[in-house]
DNA sequence: TGGGCTTGCGCC
DNA sequence: AAAGGGCGCAAGCCCA
């Protein structure tokens, strides 16, 4: 059974419907709270137009859904995809339902959550009405398996974002403390650097005689290095490392404790951390390709070394865990490359095509691979690919196709029915155009061949990290007799990583989940093809613990 | 003063 | 010999 839930006035109005689509019946809830509560034992997939402004309050309460349909993030697939292109959805003019996603409000200091923005559209949409033309769109269309799958997908995930936030990342603000303390200096009054940061600082300035430099203005800072002797094009640390001059070691130090200081720093913590808990704002289909974006506190860039901040709860673990080599992986998978997919079944990928003798060293095989996946043509890549390209021609020749596609203005889908946007085609030589405008387009054409062809390893590896959370949350609820902050339960994703937050007893458990829903995530994208998905996990203290 | 752009760098 | 995909954020820069 479905129930659509829609704002009509102030008042929610709930439409239950069968699930071959036939309407059961309209009601006006009063208390949405218990109303969802009430229904919720018999699992209907709820029907939503955003996951974002519906389940926080749900949560709050301390109700969780088993199953949404999120309409405003399948409909953004389902205008684009290649699959569903003939559908009466995808023809329709833009409206209300291409909108992006609504603002969350951020955290804030009193510990008040979740206030949406009441911001009135100047069109009403209607759910029941667009999610019978999305029913459409996928019955209409060759593969609806492969995209409803997709959707499911995609909207399960909409939930596990609203949960992470709902839960937040643990938080130890003394250790954080105790690790900027240990970089950089104890804290500093208002507006004065970290004792450590002054510290190099004033060997830079004294070795580059520039007793006032700001190190921080790319311009100065290049103007200093000319009066040194030292001609650099930018301030970029590769760059500078190049040079050789007493400034440049204690300057890389500086650039290295000032980013510390002023991305994760103690304004960071002041700004993000409430009450031991880190929340993001996770932006589900945040990125073109499928994968989460975040806003607030630059969650997907924590760096290596604050994560010894993320610290479980007294009687309690994390279960960290990555998928090893999740892109090469996914490439080998949907190309059915049977070579490729043998050199990972031992477990480290990389070194398996070592041993299968296309290039000679690991380090090799992983930049010769990444050449493969983001359309390097130069340097010890693009030289290593055409070996690649030899030893595993199929997993290769469809990268190497989605690149041309893209090339010429097609648009590439990932393996559930993820589309590309569409790009422009690439004229050639026509006339009345200058060479230097020719190569103009003829870059911009090529630069866009990189973004589709990493668009199809990059957006399956999204789907395959979505169905892996969706399981991860299906199997953790089973062990969850007691509610929510008892239970082990989702707190971290990054790409190709979760972090699960559990009682330090079910650690081992959670592992188990962990890894048989990284198999099951393996069979819903490719069947029963015999690749892999090994997983590093680790069960650890805190974060910085974990690799 | 404020907004939009650029630079540089963190993550995958 | 740091080239090649996707991001977010802070600080400086630049102009109105």
């Amino acid at each position: 059974m479905f129930i659509v839930l829609a704002r009509v006035d102030s008042r929610v109005m709930a439409a239950r419907l069968t699930d071959a689509g036939g309407a059961l019946g309209v009601e006006y809830v009063a208390d949405l709270a218990a109303f969802v509560a009430k229904e919720e034992p018999a699992h209907p997939r709820w029907v939503w137009d955003d996951t974002s402004t519906w389940y926080p309050e749900l949560l709050a309460a301390g109700i969780r859904v088993d199953r949404c349909f999120d309409l405003r993030l399948c409909h953004a697939i389902l205008r684009s995809s290649v699959l569903t292109a003939d559908s009466a959805l995808a023809r329709a003019p833009q409206g209300v339902w291409d909108a992006p996603a609504p603002h969350t409000a951020p955290a804030e200091p009193d510990g008040a959550l979740f206030d949406v923005e009441p911001e009135q559209p100047a069109v009403v949409a209607d759910p029941l009405a667009e999610f019978t033309l999305q029913r459409a769109a996928v019955a209409g269309c060759a593969e609806p398996g492969r995209i409803q799958r997709l959707l499911a997908a995609e909207s399960a995930g909409a939930l596990v974002a609203a949960e992470m936030r709902f839960a937040g990342l643990p938080w130890d603000v003394a250790a954080h403390d105790r690790i900027l303390t240990g970089i950089l200096g104890p804290r500093p009054r208002e507006g004065e650097r970290p004792a450590k940061l002054q510290e190099v600082l004033d060997v830079v300035r004294q070795r580059l005689d520039v007793p006032d430099l700001n190190p921080d203005s790319p311009v100065e800072l290049l103007r200093g290095l000319g009066l040194a002797g030292l001609q650099a094009t930018s301030t970029r640390s590769w760059e500078l490392k190049q040079l050789k001059h007493p400034a440049i070691a204690p300057l890389l130090e500086y650039k290295k404790l000032a980013r510390l200081l002023s991305a994760n720093g103690w304004h960071w913590l002041d700004t993000w951390v409430v009450d031991g808990r880190f929340r993001p704002d996770y932006v589900p289909g945040g990125v073109v390709t499928g994968r989460w974006a975040t806003s607030g506190g630059g969650a997907l860039q924590l760096p290596r070394q604050i994560r010894g901040a993320v610290v479980a709860d007294p009687g309690w673990k994390l279960v960290v865990a990555d998928a090893s080599q999740l892109e090469p992986r996914i490439l080998a998978a949907m190309a059915a490359d049977r070579g490729m997919v043998q050199a990972g079944a031992a477990g480290d990928l990389y070194a398996g095509i070592v041993a299968s003798g296309a290039v000679e060293t690991r380090d090799q095989a992983k930049i010769a691979m990444l050449g493969a996946m983001y359309g390097a043509t130069t340097g010890e890549s693009g030289r290593l690919m055409p070996r690649l390209a030899k030893a595993y021609p199929r997993a290769i020749q469809l990268v190497e196709d989605a690149a041309r596609a893209g090339e010429r203005g097609e648009r590439v889908t990932t393996r559930l029915g993820r589309s590309s946007p569409p790009g422009q085609r690439f004229e050639g030589w026509s006339d009345g155009r200058s060479d230097a405008e020719t190569s103009r387009a003829r870059e911009r054409s090529r630069s866009w061949g990189r973004f589709t062809r990493n668009f199809v390893v990059q957006g399956t590896a999204a789907e395959w990290a979505l169905c892996w959370m969706a399981s991860i949350r299906r199997r953790l609820r089973e062990l969850d007799g007691r509610g929510f902050e008892h239970a082990p339960h989702l707190v971290f994703f990054l790409h190709d990583e979760v972090v699960v937050h559990t009682p330090a007893e079910l650690a081992d458990t959670v592992r188990q989940v962990l890894v048989d829903s990284a198999a099951e995530a393996g069979r819903l994208l490719f069947g029963e093809l015999p690749v892999t998905f090994p997983l590093t996990v680790a069960s650890v203290d805190d974060y910085g613990q974990a690799k």
